[in-house]
DNA sequence: TTCAAGAATTGAGTCAATTCAGTTTTGCTG
DNA sequence: CAGCAAAACTGAATTGACTCAATTCTTGAA
C-alpha cells in the first residue's frame, strides 16, 4: 500500500494542477500568479517547485493531458473500418485539432509550446516532446492499417510519409495557434488541400484508392 | 540629410543590438542580464524598452537579421540554372539550415522560436513569423522555376505543394534545434527522404524528372 | 540667439517568479 | 514509544525584467 507520503505527495501534485488549471483559465497565464495557485491549492509557492521547474512546466503539464486525451480519441478512430485513405487520414486531422481547443486556449497553447520549445530538457518539456513523436506514430499507424485494408500502395515509405504528414499538421496546428482569427475549418481546409498532394498519388494505385479519390473530390 | 535626433536614434538601437548580440553569444540568454547589455550598449536600462518590447523581442530581431541572410543566399539559389527539381530543392534547404548555427546557437534560437510563439503580435513577433511566410513564398519561387524550366509536372497545386515542404522542412528544424545532439547532416538527410515522396512523382512524367530521380537515386 | 514643445533618456521603484536556510512531518529502528 | 535521518514544506529574501515620473536633449520658429 502507498505509504501516508505518497498519498500525500500525489494528492499535493493533483490539488495544485488542479488549481493552476482553474486559474489559468479565469485569469489567463499572466494573470495567474504562483501566489495564488500555491494559496487556491492549500500549499505555500515554495511546494509548487518540489514538482515542477517551473511555472511554464505547470501549464505544460495541464496541456500534456490534453494531448494525451488527444491520443486516445485517435487510437479509436485507427480502429475503425475505413473508406479511402484521403478520407481517413483527414478525419484524424480533424480530430486532433478539433479537441485541441475544447480546454484550452490559444493564448494557453502558445505558452505551453514557447515553454515546451524553451526547455526540452526539463522532464514535463521531454514528455510533451515525446506526445509529439507518439503522434507523429499515431500517423504511421494508421498508414499501416490503410495499406492493410487495400487502401494505399504497398511501396510506400511508411515512416517518412508518416512524419510528412504529421509535420505538415504539426506546423499548420502552429499556425492556427498563432493567428487568433484563423478557424478551425480553415486550418483543416488547408490540410487538406496539402495531405492530397501526398496520399492521391499514393491511393491511386489500388482499388480503394479509385474511390477514395472521388469521395475526396466530393467532400471538398 | 538625417537630423540629429534621427541619426542618434539610428546609432542607439544599432549599439544595443551589438551590445546585445555580443552578451546573448557569451552569457546566453539568461545570462546576458537587460542592465549589462545597457551598459555595454552606454544607455540606461529604461531605454532599451524604447527600442524593444522585452528582452525576447530583442533576441528576436538579432535572429531575424540572421534569417533575412538565409533569404538573399536563397534568392541566389533560385537564380542559378538547375538540372533537377529534387537536387535543387535539396539544395535550397540546405542553404537555408547550413547557415543556420553560423552566428547562432541552438539555445539562442530556441528562445527566439518561443519568444515568437508567445508574442506573435509583437513588432518583432509579427516580423518574424513574416519570414517565415517569405521563406514558404521562396520554396514556391523555387517550384515555379523549376515548372518553367519543365523540370515538374504542369498538373501541380504550387501553393499547397510548396507550403508543405515548407511545412515539413520548418517542422523539421524546429526538432533538430530542440534536440542538441542532432547533427545538421542527420537533419537533411531525413527532410530529403519526405521531399523525395512530394516531388519524384511530380518530376516523374517529366523529360528532365527521370534524369531527376535517377542522379537523386544515385545521391542518397 | 532664445525659448517652448515635444522627443527621448534616466534610474529608482514595482512586481512576481524563483531560491534557500530553517522548520516541520514522516518513516523507520531499537 | 523515543529518537534519528530523510523528505517535504515554508515564507522571507533575492533577483532581474519591466515601468514611469522626473529630467535632459533636440528641433524649429520667432
Amino acid at each position: 500500500m502507498a505509504g501516508l507520503r505518497q498519498r500525500q505527495k500525489a494528492d499535493r501534485e493533483q490539488r495544485i494542477l488542479t488549481a493552476a488549471a482553474d486559474l489559468f483559465r479565469d485569469a489567463g497565464y499572466e494573470g495567474a500568479k504562483i501566489e495564488a495557485i500555491a494559496e487556491r491549492a492549500g500549499v505555500s509557492a515554495g511546494t509548487i517547485y518540489n514538482y515542477y521547474q517551473n511555472k511554464g512546466d505547470l501549464l505544460v503539464a495541464i496541456v500534456a493531458m490534453e494531448v494525451n486525451e488527444v491520443l486516445k480519441a485517435g487510437a479509436v478512430h485507427i480502429g475503425r473500418r475505413h473508406q479511402s485513405a484521403v478520407k481517413a487520414v483527414d478525419r484524424l486531422v480533424a480530430i486532433y485539432i478539433g479537441h485541441s481547443l475544447v480546454y484550452l486556449s490559444k493564448e494557453m497553447w502558445r505558452e505551453a509550446m514557447a515553454t515546451a520549445t524553451r526547455q526540452p530538457y526539463s522532464p514535463f518539456g521531454r514528455f510533451f516532446s515525446g506526445l509529439d513523436e507518439r503522434l507523429a506514430e499515431q500517423v504511421c499507424g494508421l498508414l499501416v492499417e490503410l495499406r492493410r485494408a487495400g487502401l494505399l500502395a504497398d511501396d510506400i515509405d511508411m515512416a517518412s510519409t508518416g512524419q510528412l504528414i504529421f509535420n505538415n499538421l504539426n506546423m499548420m496546428f502552429t499556425v492556427f495557434i498563432k493567428a487568433e482569427p484563423m478557424t478551425i475549418p480553415q486550418v483543416l481546409a488547408a490540410i487538406k488541400r496539402q495531405q492530397r498532394i501526398v496520399l492521391l498519388r499514393a491511393a491511386e494505385r489500388t482499388s480503394g484508392g479509385i474511390q477514395a479519390s472521388r469521395g475526396a473530390a466530393e467532400f471538398s
